[in-house]
This record gives C-alpha cells, structure tokens and sequence, in this order.
DNA sequence: TGTTAGCACTCAAAGAAACAGAGTGCTAAA
DNA sequence: TTTAGCACTCTGTTTCTTTGAGTGCTAACA
C-alpha cells in the first residue's frame, strides 16, 4: 500500500493531536480539525490503512488511534515542520547563561535546567569531559599554615583543585620543591602514566616528609580521573509529574528507579553517535528496558577539539518531537558557541582583556 | 482520667504496632500480641480511654485507633526503648566517612546518603556554615598562562576558590601586587564589609588593570557569601515510595513540591533550637503546611566551635522514632567528631603529621 | 469492682451489575 | 470514491451489594 499525501497529512494530523491530548485520537476528530474536507468514514478508511501499514495502532478495538515507534518515526523523520524559537526562549537561555558567567559545570548546568524549563521535561547530561587526561601543569600552594591546595590544569583546559589540611607546617621551599617534582616527573602523562613507576621515582626524588608527598599524589591522581570520566546528571525528572502518562504510581517509581540507575543512563549516552549529530531514540528504540514506553532525545556540545558533552531529555514518546529538537539543537549550539569562546580559543592574542570563569573544581 | 501503667502498655502497643503494620491498629491485635492477657474487650475499654484522652483516634467509627500526634508526643517523650545501634549500622557509617576522607562537603553529604540508606527515609541537611565570614587571607595563583585561581581563607577555617580565565596573559609581579594589596584591604573583614567604598580603595591602590582587579574582587565577594549561605540539600527523596502513606500519586506530587521549595526547607531548619538538642518535630507541628501528616527529626553537628550544620530526616508521621534518633544521635556525634578532629583544631602541636581534606571549593 | 462474652451496629473496601459514550467496521447509497 | 447510517465493541463510571474487621454496649461472671 502507497504512503500517499492523504495518508501523511492524516498521520501528521494524529500525531500532533496525540501529541496535545494524550488521548487516542478518533477519525470524527480529524475529520473536522484537519482541513481535508472528508467525512469521518473516510478518514476512518485511512486510518484503517495507516494502522495496517503498522504507523498507528489502537489501545483497544473501540478506541481511537494512537502512533506507532514506526508512526513517531515517519513523522520525526518526513513529515514534522521546524518549530521556530520564540523571543522568550532565547532570553531564558541568555539569562541562563549570563547569570552564572563564572564556571563551565555551573553553565552547562544551567543551561540544562532552562532548557528542563522550556520544554517541561526531565534533562539528562554530561559534562564537559575530555578524551584523555593529560596533566599539563602541577601547582602546590600554601593557603594558609595549615592548608596547601594542589591545582592540577590538564592539556584541554580544564583545572581542578583539591584541598589539603595539614596537621603540621610546612616550609615556603619544601612547597617549591614539591613543584617542580611533580611537574618534572608527571606532566603530560595520562591518568594510566600516573603509576607505581612514577610515584616510586617521585618519592626517591622527593626524600623527605613521603606522607604529604603520598596525599598529594593521590590528589593528583583524583583529579586526572575525574577530568576524564564521564558525570552524568538528571535535572527536573519531578516534571513527569505533569504528563498524563504518570498519573499512576507505579509508573512514577519505574521511571524514578530507573533514572537513578548510573547504568541506565551510561547506556542512554552511549547511544549518542560521534558524528556531532542529535539523536533521537524512540520509544521502544530506546535502549533501556523501564524507558521502552518514552524517548530519549540527545545533543552533542562541544568546548573545543578535545572537550565535549551531551544535553538532552527523556520523556513520554508522545513529546513534542519538533519544538524539543528545535530547541535542544539552538541550546546546545549557543552553548558550543558561549564556551568555546571561553575556553577553547584562549591563545588568540585577542586584544579584549578578559573573561572571568572558573570551573571544574572540588 | 487518669493514664496508669496499663493504659502506657497499651498506648506503647498501639504505637509500635502501628509503626511497624501501617494498618489501624484494632483491640484483639493488641489483646493476642501484648503479654497483658487482657481479652480484647478490656483493651477495647482502654483504648476508648486513650481515646477520650487525645492520645488515639480513629481514622472512621469503626476502624482501630491510630495514635494522634498527642500519642506519638507522649511515646517519644516517655515510652519509647532506647534504639541499640547494630554493628552493621556502625560499620556502614565508617565506610561512609572513610571514603571520602578528603572533602568537608562530601563526607557530610556521604553521611546523610548513608543514613538516608539506613532509615530507608528522606534527608534534609544543612552544609557547615559560619555564623560570620571573616576574610582571613587573600591568595592569586596563576595556574597557567591564560588562567589565575582566587582562594579565600575564611577564620573559622573555611577554604574557597574560584578560578578566572583570562584572555591577555599577566605577569608575576602584578599578581604578587594584587596579592598584597588584596590582603591589606580585604583581610578581617565581612561580607557587608567589602562594599564599594574598600573595592574603590583596593582600586586606586592597584591603579593598573582595573577588569582584572573588578573580576577578582567579584569573586572574593561571591566565595564570602557562600560561606555564610546556609546550603540546603536533600538525599534520598525517593525513599518515600516505599511507604504505603506514598502509594498515591497526589501524595507523592505533594511531597516532592513541598521539598522541592528552598523555602519550605529553610522553615524547617530555622525551628532548630540552638541548645545543641535534637528536635522532634510530629505531624501537625511541623511547621510547614504540606508536611503536616509527616515527622521531622533532626540534629546539629558542629566541626569547630565557629562552624555548625544539621542532619534530619523527613518521613510519615508514623516512623520509627527510637531508632531514627538513636541512629541520628550516634551519626551526628561522630561527625563532629571526625570533623573537628580534622578541621577544628588545626593549631595544637599535634606530632602526627597530616589528615588530607580538602574542602569548599568552587 | 474489674473483666469478659456476646451481639448489634457501622463503615470502608472490594466485587458485580448496569449504563453511557466514544469510536470502530461494514454496508449500501450518492 | 465518498459518505451516511447502523450495529457492535470496549472502557470508564456509577450504583448497588456483599464482606469483614472493628467498635460500643449490655449483661453475666469472678
């Protein structure tokens, strides 16, 4: 059977109804709303058709029509018009990320929660991470007596710190000396370099005083391994709590269960190609068995060459496929845009002075 | 009426029975599990009693009795056992604190998860502030060419950093000036200190570079405020399904936007006393609207004489008091224990040589 | 006087039956 | 090819009935 223009402009038409009303949605109902002219008879024809083509299906046989994964996919895919950002999107997003100018996490969490906002769905995401952790540069400071911070920066950009409390005092020269240890011996290794072998020939170089010598190590190590491992984020799940879909208990605790489960949510990000498309899962395309009954629509950003993330939202298959990609896809460009200007290009001699931002530290 | 040690056998009964079942608890329950040998219409007599009293209820004429918030009072102030803390519950809390041995902020947050986990209840906790951030000490570190980090030491120990990217590379000697300076204007004072009249001395003092110094002091001022910004959180939220007071999807909505709102959270912690006791709060003297069919327990730990947070739970009215506060009592005094150990008496000659932590940053 | 057995009564929860309404598929006519 | 009409199906809602746990009261008993 041919998928003629009728046929489309009514799957468009059942889709989008669906999509509003969450109810399934019966052939009087086109009839009238579309602006086909037909009666309810034929529509109901077409339907027919449509449902055997596999693009629609009923909940029961005295229903009305409800998509299919296939039907979702046929209209994500053909038949959805671009949705068009409203003035009070962008602002959202301006106000977002001009309000936490100061620290890559904080935006791109942000970012997230607007985005959460916009589209009255949970968001999930992962930030920045680089592909590998190469330590670029060591530095051990003397907060205060009873304090040094170790601030490790990495080749891509990120810096992390992490805190040190002393019970004893340490001298201005064994701190300098620590310094350029560690950087001799630990710059531009991965977090895999970072080894027995290295800290043993670290700990010779070093002599004295081996047990701040050992927590700094571990420090350093921490901070390698958090530059490049993945952390994901769920922000705004409680808005399920608005679809018809989770009115009912049970389905609230599956999806809660669910999206507490790191697994799940490795295995939804995983999913993402890295041609720096969007990816949309629908339905039971999704790979996680309790989420086979929603979709998953994810965006890639980026920092710079090396750094990049993903924002994107899980919710009900009947979600409003082209507002959200829209949207997403505006987002995550602003965002690639906002950071990379940040803190991919910092080696432009721009003759601007400055930035503020601070990130990725604790 | 007078309420004799049969009369408490009972209440206690009724009590206990209810926490455990959840069901309204009916006289030939009581009469078979209590070792009074009474029948069931002698108890029936009783809780007609305890009725009269204000101590029970009934949730319809003929239903069992349910304790009213009078009868939770009286069990917890006067019968209720003393909760023995199990090995595995001790244990548990020791891993927690052990893992995360670095980081002021996360071994808090590890405690609550793990008591969170215990109690099988929600947690409200409160991150240690400072009752007055005194700026101690000022310090600029560049971190790498394009990059310099701003860590500001608070008197009651605090540390904070932030981190500020630049576009323009800076030289040694500005940032030893910037240093200087800093810590003549700023050291000793408040948040509501640093106001415009010191920014605009440390200005003219520093004369060059003007967007540097505005981006510095920005964060001088954001990281004093942080430090004595109460920091609210809550874990484990979604422990509450497993209540069956939960098993309704108006209820869960309810809870979920009642703990959602900082507000609300901000009223339960304010009706803390400050005698260093832990505060029962049942059913309707909670002191926010939607939680009124709940209890909140909680508890102040403190790290050093300066410095003070609090852990609680949140849950159905009918929880496991004895336990709940037991377990509540002993995590809040080892915290303050390991805490103060590592963080409040950082002056005394210990010989040992260090505890590594690391707090407070970003 | 305190305790208990017995009984009538109450009420929520669960199940069964009746009903309304939205939607379909099919047939026959336009 | 389209449409009107009609019988049929199925869900959700309402109403009624039944069941069972629990009570309060009364009268008898120790």
């Amino acid at each position: 059977m041919a998928l003629d223009e009728r046929k489309k402009v009514i799957l468009q038409a059942v889709v989008e109804d669906y999509i509003n009303t969450a109810e399934p949605v019966g052939s009087r109902s086109i009839s009238k709303k579309s602006d086909l002219n037909l009666s309810a008879a034929t529509i109901r024809n077409e339907m027919g058709d449509l449902e055997e083509m596999g693009l629609l299906t009923q909940p029961h046989t005295s229903a009305g029509r409800v998509p299919s994964t296939l039907g979702y996919r046929l209209y994500v895919d053909n038949l959805m018009q671009k949705y068009e950002i409203t003035a009070s999107e962008v602002e959202k997003l301006q106000d977002a990320v001009e309000l936490k100018m100061k620290e890559l996490d904080k935006i791109v969490r942000a970012v997230a929660s607007t985005f959460s906002n916009i589209t009255g769905l949970p968001v999930i995401g992962v930030l920045p991470t680089a592909e590998t952790g190469l330590v670029n540069n060591i530095k051990v400071v003397a907060v205060d007596p009873g304090a040094i911070m170790v601030i490790i920066s990495d080749k891509s950009g990120i810096i992390k710190n992490k805190l040190l409390r002393l019970k004893t005092e340490t001298s201005e020269e064994y701190i300098k000396h620590l310094n350029e240890i560690l950087n001799e011996n630990l710059s531009g290794l991965t977090l895999s370099g970072i080894n027995l072998n290295n800290i043993m020939k670290v700990q010779t170089a070093v002599g004295e005083n081996p047990e701040i010598l050992t927590s700094v190590l571990e420090l350093v190590h921490e901070a390698v391994s958090e530059i490049d491992t993945k952390q994901i984020f769920v922000e705004g799940l409680s808005n399920i709590f608005s679809f018809p879909e989770y009115n009912n208990i049970e389905k609230v605790k599956e999806i809660f269960s669910a999206m507490e489960n790191k697994e799940n949510l490795t295995q939804l990000i995983s999913a993402m190609p890295n041609n720096g498309t969007i990816k949309v899962m629908i339905g039971d395309e999704v790979p996680v068995e309790e989420l086979k009954t929603n979709s998953v629509i994810l965006a890639p950003y980026r920092v710079s060459d090396k750094l990049c993330g993903v924002i994107g939202v899980v919710g009900p298959a009947r979600m409003d496929y082209s507002k959200i990609i829209s949207v997403l896809e505006y987002f995550t460009n602003q965002l690639s845009d906002v950071l990379g200007d940040k803190f991919g290009k910092r080696n432009e001699p721009i003759s601007a002075l400055l930035e503020s931002g601070s990130e990725g530290e604790e």
